[in-house]
DNA sequence: CACGCTATTGGATGTGCGACCAATAGACAA
DNA sequence: TTGTCTATTGGTCGCACATCCAATAGCGTG
């Protein structure tokens, strides 16, 4: 039995470990919450001493920054994909929206709602949040441009549109901790019907909202 | 100079001492935040020792839930006067959107953040934030109700546009800690677009948003 | 194979926290 | 005034954390 005890110890480029652990770090924050990501928990993670994760990041909090710019950035790159750049852009709306539905979306409603708040509080955290909204922001607004371009739609101001849409995903988010059961259909589809709405779309061109859970 | 240290003790009623807890607990909240309700922390506001604190809340998490639930049911009452009773809905409800905007209710939405994402690891945190939401939503709705009865607008269901008004707002209010001059007025002005849609009711009746930081 | 660079360790230090408890001293009744 | 009840004190304890640093040992180079 020596298999729990290895005093062996690895030894990797900078570039690789720092990536790992910012890997790390950036699933904790998605499972468990950004306060989760101490330097014991991520070394523990990756059965390394906390020393390490101290030497790459002198300082915790902008391990906890860069984790979330990860995290929210790899999401948004799963949620509008450039692979997909070449369909048309009611379709890739639609996808959109049907992802920002189901436990899936929770984990990043939650890891929203975090940051947010903790950036009340950590100003390197502050300044990625901002950054990361921007992202998403700009890739929404980027495809309603191209909808509006390729006439599948009109938008008098597709980047008031985006932010119109994010407000409301935020809104919706918001009680990703909290008991939703019950949630009228009107309420799950707003996003929905405000895409549809702005762009002057046919109700239900987007794909009908998941019904909240029944009974 | 003995000002500066009083080794008198000063005795006052249980339900007394305990009211002045949780209320210098429920301006803490709302002025720094969840987690800076400490013992500690509320003892130096009162000038008393933590040990103090320690009695009336033997745990933590229960102050913080009893300071939340005080702070955001006193802001409840402030938006939605029960005074205001006897005035039109349509006056009322013009009046609540008008103080959902501008650094008073920064502090509120704050809060509001601060405790659904704390309510994820706070049971009984979390328990309040579900109480303090039906509470608001239910006010909300009765206002609605009460405009519908009076004839000022119509509603096919006040319950469900009094969600998609707290929805809104929460997702206006999720940004409180992050950059948003700039704003569009298409944004800011959100929750009164969707109250006069809902309600039937002309633009402007409920009286123009603020405009966003000028410039 | 031996050497030197540096990634990694192991430990120490200090802080702030919740929780717990015996001793103390106000306030009120007798 | 005296006595009793209990609100309040003044500590202690253990825990988890970030931060810092000298010593160590992997690994590529020569």
């Amino acid at each position: 039995m020596s298999s729990s005890v290895q005093p062996k110890r690895v030894r990797k480029n900078p570039e690789a470990r720092r990536a790992e652990i910012v890997a790390t770090a950036a699933r904790i924050a998605l499972a468990e919450g950004l306060e989760c990501i101490t330097m014991r928990r991520v070394a523990e993670e990756l059965d390394v001493r906390p020393g390490l994760i101290s030497h790459y990041f002198p300082v915790a909090e902008e391990l906890v920054a860069e984790a979330f710019g990860t995290a929210a950035g790899g999401e948004l790159a799963d949620l509008l994909p450039d692979a997909d750049a070449a369909l048309p852009a009611v379709r890739r709306l639609a996808r959109f929206l049907e992802r920002t539905e189901g436990p899936r979306y929770d984990e990043l409603s939650r890891l929203w709602l975090n940051a947010r708040h903790l950036s009340r509080f950590r100003p390197a955290l502050r300044e990625r949040v901002d950054r990361q909204e921007a992202l998403w922001r700009d890739a929404l607004t980027a495809l309603l441009r191209d909808g509006v371009e390729a006439g599948e739609f009109r938008a008098p101001d597709p980047h008031v549109t985006a932010i119109q849409l994010l407000v409301v995903l935020d809104g919706l988010g918001a009680h990703a901790n909290t008991e939703r059961t019950g949630r009228p259909a009107a309420v799950t589809g707003m996003a929905h019907a405000l895409a549809e709405r702005e762009l002057g779309l046919p109700a239900g061109t987007l794909g009908t909202p998941h019904r909240p859970h029944h009974r």
